[in-house]
DNA sequence: ATTTAAATATGTAATTATTACAAATACATA
DNA sequence: TATGTATTTGTAATAATTACATATTTAAAT
């Protein structure tokens, strides 16, 4: 199997009715954990679902994130790009290549409340800098 | 005067050559804690300054960021935000009204390194959920 | 002061991400 | 099977950003 869960039941039990397009979208994130853009979810699954609609997966990732199924990162300028592992953890953006790296937390860092009676749904940690592949290992 | 520090004399120290379009961008960040967009800021200097162009703006953006005068912010899936405080600190961006707001740390907080080789050059801290204005604080 | 070269700014056009919207299709239920 | 609702699709609009060639300004050299 490629998935430990039934991508159909994540779907619900997020209050998503599964679909052929939604179940393609979140399988495709859970299988690639590369953070993709939606053009990147539909040029991977184009093939596949010849009708497919750009505006599909962009409705699809939308309805995920509203939904809580996935996490919405904005730490790339050129556009967004989006997570199926919504458990918490950091997110490094070489800003060379592009690549999008998990940062795994041995103990979640503690973040301050947010005062000013605003009301914090998510926090989220980014790294920015030059992955290990592009050079900046060497590099002093 | 309206800011304590010369704004020609910051550039300065930051690499950057002073001009017209450059001192008018870096003052409205300075003076405009909003953390504005490209656009923005266009549209309020433009009226003093005539032959401004959009395309300026973008390109003294770009530079300020490179030479670190300035912090650009990704939080914002609309667009680019930027911040002419390099301190660090957090934002919060409210989902509802676009309204992104400083988060001021008592202590920066403890961010993991980043393992794998790769270079971190900045972290920053993002925060989403709906301002106090917008209803946040009435709603449990 | 004048010339010259380099840096900076400008305007227009392209590119690209994303959204709006109306029509078509699929789905679930009576 | 009929009917209403949800979902998908395609096209067109919007908006952010970049590319690029030209014009202008600045600084240095003569």
């Amino acid at each position: 199997m490629k998935n430990p869960v039934n991508t159909s039941d994540l779907l619900r039990r997020h209050g998503i009715r599964p679909s052929v397009q939604r179940i393609a979208v979140m399988d495709y994130l859970l299988t690639h954990r590369t953070h993709p853009t939606a053009d990147e979810i539909y040029g991977a699954l184009a093939p596949q679902i010849p009708t497919l609609s750009k505006t599909t997966v962009y409705n699809t990732l939308s309805l995920f994130v509203a939904q809580g199924a996935v996490t919405h990162i904005t730490i790339d300028p050129r556009g967004s790009r989006f997570d199926g592992d919504t458990s918490v953890h950091g997110h490094f953006l070489c800003t060379e290549c592009g690549g999008l790296y998990d940062v795994f937390f041995d103990a979640p860092p503690v973040l301050p409340q947010v005062g000013g009676g605003h009301k914090t749904t998510q926090a989220q940690v980014y790294y920015k800098g030059v992955c290990a592949h592009c050079g900046g290992k060497d590099e002093k």
